[in-house]
RNA sequence: GUCUCCGUAGCUCAGUGGAAGAGCACCUGGCUUCGAACCAGGGUGUCGUAGGUUCGACUCCUACCGGGGACUCCA
C-alpha cells in the first residue's frame, strides 16, 4: 500500500532527525494536483519539537527521504507553509488496478475493520396505521444503505423495523376505519387520509377494524419497501413486549433502582438525573403506558442482541434522544453505543411546485406513488444524494431525466458504456489476456491516470462513509468515478479498440475499464441501485438495430 | 424561552484541522451521429457575523444573526 510505504519512509526520516513522529503521520492526496500526488504535514506537526521553522525542517526531511530511494517516488519538494509533497511515477497506480481487479465486484471496498462486531440498524418503524409517504422513504433508503455500508466494513448487521402495534394510535386507527365503514366522519383526532376511506371499503363487514387495518397497513408498507429492495431481518412487535413480560421487567428494574417516582397518580422516570431536560411519564394516571415505556423495553432488548445500535429517526423525534439515552443508562447499557441518526425533512417538487406531505389533511404523497413515478433506482439514488443533516428537495422531473444532469442516469450510463465497449471488443474478436501477461505501465494518458486515482480513493471513502454514517459520500464518489469514465470514453485519444491503438494499449485499457466497471458495479450494488448492461430498453435497441441496415 | 439541523459560487449542494470544490446555469470554441441521448476550455467566493483555541479553522469552542424542525400524562 502506497500510504504505508510513504509513512514508513517519513517515519524513518523523522527518526534520523531525532524527532518523535506522531502516531499517525498526516498524509493525503491534495485536491490540487499541482501539489503533487501525496502530501504530508509531518514538518508542520513536528517543527515545534524540532525547534525550527516548518519549511526548513521539511527541507531536511526531504534530504533524508531522497537518500532512501523510496519506491515509486519521482520527486519530493517543500511547499506552502511546510508541506512535503511527493510526485510519484505512475507505477503506483498499476498496483491500484491490480488490487481492484483482485477484489472484484464482490469485495471491492470491503474490509474487516469491524469484523466480529454486531450492529442493529433500526429504521422505518412507522406506525402500522397507514401507507408510507415520501418522507418515510428517505429514512428507509438511508437506513438500508447505511446497513449495507456497515456490512461492507465487516459488521454483522441486523436490519430491524419496530411495529407500534398497540396503544392509543391503534385504537384511533381502528375507530377511524370503523367510522368510514359506517359512512361517518372519524372523530376529530382521527385519521383523515383518503386511504382510510379506501381501506374501509375493502374491509369485510365482520372484520375487527384494528386487526384488519393493522394487517392491511403492514402489507402496504412491506410491498413498497420490497419495491425498493428493502427487506428487514426482524419485524419487532410492541405487543410482544407486553405478552412476554419484557415491558414489566424493564419497568421493574427501573423501579428497583429508584429511577422512578409517583406524582399526581402517574409514574415518572427520573430522566433529568441522566441528562434529559424534564422527567418523563411512564405510566399515566389512568394506568396506561406512554409511548416511551415499551420503547425503553424495546431498546433494552436490542442491547441484549447486538453490540451497537443505530436508530434512524425523523427530525421530529430529535427531542426524544435524551430520554432514551437516559433510560438506557439507567438499565445499565452504554449510552454511547446507541447512535441515533436524524433525517431532516424532504420536499418533493413537481413542475416547480412543492408537493405537500401532510398526513392530517390527507394530501399525502405516497412513497408507492413516488416509486411508480421515478422508479426504484432513481428513488434510492436521489434520496442518497445528499447528507441527511440537510433538508432535501427531491425533484421528480430531474430524477427521471434521460440526460447527464440527472446523477442517477449519468452514473448508470457510465456502467452501460463500459459494457458496450467490452461487448464490442469481443465482437471484434479481441480477447482480454490474463492480467499477469499485460503491461499496465502503458497507461499514462491523463484520462487513464484520473480513473485510477479515483478508483484508489474508493475503499477509503467507504470506510469514512461507514464511520460517519454517511452513505452520500459513497454516492459522491461513484459520481466522480462515472464522470471520469465519461471523460475517458469521450476522449478520442483513449479508444480501447481501434486502428491507431496498439494491441498492448488495447489490453491495458481493457483491464482499465474492467477495473472501473468493478468500482461502479460494486458501489451501485451496495447502494441498492442496478448497474445496467444498457440504458436502452429492448424495444429501442431493436429499433436502433434495424436503423443500421 | 430551551433543544436541534442548516447557512459555502447566480441556483442545488459536497467538503476527514492542512493549499476553497462539483453539477446546473452562463460565456467561448468544437461536434454531418463515428464510441456524440454531446465534447474541450472559462470561477464569478468577506465559506452568515464577531471572538477564541491552533503553526494552520469552512471544519473545533463561545456568543450573536437568519431559516427549518421539535417541546404534551401525544405517538
Amino acid at each position: 500500500m502506497i500510504q504505508q510505504l510513504l509513512r514508513d519512509a517519513l517515519a524513518e526520516a523523522a527518526e534520523a532527525e531525532g524527532l518523535t513522529a506522531p502516531s499517525e503521520i498526516g498524509l493525503e492526496q491534495p485536491a490540487n494536483r499541482d501539489h503533487g500526488d501525496w502530501s504530508s504535514n509531518l514538518a508542520l506537526a513536528t517543527s515545534k519539537q524540532a525547534g525550527t521553522n516548518p519549511r526548513e525542517l521539511a527541507g531536511r526531511l526531504i534530504a533524508r527521504l531522497e537518500s532512501q530511494n523510496v519506491a515509486h517516488v519521482d520527486s519530493i519538494e517543500v511547499a506552502g507553509p511546510g508541506f512535503i509533497n511527493f510526485r510519484l511515477h505512475n507505477t503506483w497506480l498499476v498496483e491500484v488496478l491490480r488490487s481492484v481487479v483482485a477484489a472484484g465486484v464482490e469485495n471491492f471496498g470491503s474490509s474487516a475493520a469491524n469484523a466480529g462486531k454486531s450492529i442493529n440498524v433500526e429504521f422505518v418503524s412507522a406506525n402500522p396505521t397507514g401507507p408510507l409517504h415520501a418522507g418515510h422513504g428517505r429514512g428507509a433508503v438511508y437506513g438500508d444503505a447505511l446497513a449495507a455500508l456497515l456490512e461492507w466494513t465487516g459488521y454483522d448487521v441486523t436490519r430491524e423495523c419496530y411495529l407500534n402495534d398497540r396503544g392509543v394510535q391503534m385504537q384511533v386507527f381502528g375507530q377511524s376505519l370503523a367510522a368510514r365503514k359506517a359512512d361517518e366522519q372519524p372523530e376529530e383526532a382521527g385519521y383523515m387520509g383518503q386511504y382510510i376511506i379506501d381501506w374501509a371499503e375493502e374491509m369485510p363487514d365482520d372484520a375487527d377494524p384494528i386487526e384488519w387495518g393493522y394487517a392491511r397497513a403492514l402489507q402496504d408498507q412491506k410491498d413498497v419497501l420490497a419495491s425498493l429492495g428493502i427487506e428487514f431481518d426482524v419485524w419487532f412487535s410492541e405487543r410482544s413486549l407486553v405478552s412476554d413480560g419484557k415491558l414489566e421487567a424493564s419497568l421493574g428494574v427501573l423501579k428497583e433502582r429508584g429511577m422512578v417516582f409517583d406524582d399526581g397518580g402517574a409514574t415518572w422516570l427520573r430522566s433529568t438525573d441522566f441528562g434529559d431536560d424534564k422527567d418523563r411519564v411512564l405510566v399515566k394516571s389512568d394506568g396506561s403506558y406512554t409511548y416511551l415505556t415499551p420503547d425503553i423495553a424495546y431498546h433494552h432488548d436490542k442491547f441484549s442482541r447486538a453490540d451497537e445500535l443505530v436508530n434512524v429517526w425523523g427530525a421530529d423525534h430529535h427531542g426524544y434522544i435524551p430520554r432514551m439515552k437516559a433510560a438506557m443508562e439507567m438499565l445499565g447499557n452504554d449510552r454511547d453505543k446507541l447512535d441515533v441518526q436524524i433525517t431532516q425533512m424532504v420536499k418533493l417538487m413537481r413542475d416547480g411546485q412543492e408537493v405537500k406531505l401532510s398526513k392530517r389533511t390527507g394530501e399525502i404523497e405516497l412513497l408507492s406513488d413516488l416509486v411508480e413515478e421515478v422508479g426504484a433506482d432513481a428513488t434510492r439514488f436521489t434520496y442518497l444524494l445528499q447528507s441527511i443533516d440537510s433538508q432535501q428537495t427531491f425533484d421528480l422531473a430531474l430524477a427521471v431525466s434521460q440526460a447527464k444532469d440527472n446523477p442517477v442516469f449519468a452514473t448508470q450510463y457510465a456502467h452501460a458504456r463500459i459494457r458496450r465497449v467490452q461487448v464490442k471488443a469481443e465482437e471484434a474478436g479481441v480477447e482480454r489476456k490474463p492480467l499477469d501477461e499485460v503491461d499496465l505501465t502503458v497507461l499514462v494518458h491523463e484520462r487513464e491516470i484520473e480513473l485510477l486515482r479515483v478508483l484508489f480513493r474508493g475503499p477509503e471513502v467507504v470506510e469514512i462513509a461507514a464511520r460517519e454514517r454517511a452513505p452520500h459520500r459513497v454516492v459522491g464518489w461513484v459520481r466522480d468515478l462515472a464522470s471520469a469514465v465519461h471523460s475517458f470514453y469521450q476522449n478520442k485519444e483513449c479508444y480501447v479498440v481501434g486502428d491507431g491503438v496498439s494491441p498492448e494499449l488495447t489490453q491495458a485499457r481493457l483491464w482499465l475499464i474492467e477495473a472501473a466497471r468493478i468500482g461502479l458495479a460494486a458501489t451501485l450494488g451496495r447502494l441498492g441501485v442496478s448497474a445496467p448492461e444498457s440504458m436502452w430498453s429492448d424495444e429501442a435497441e431493436a429499433a436502433m438495430g434495424s436503423d443500421d441496415d
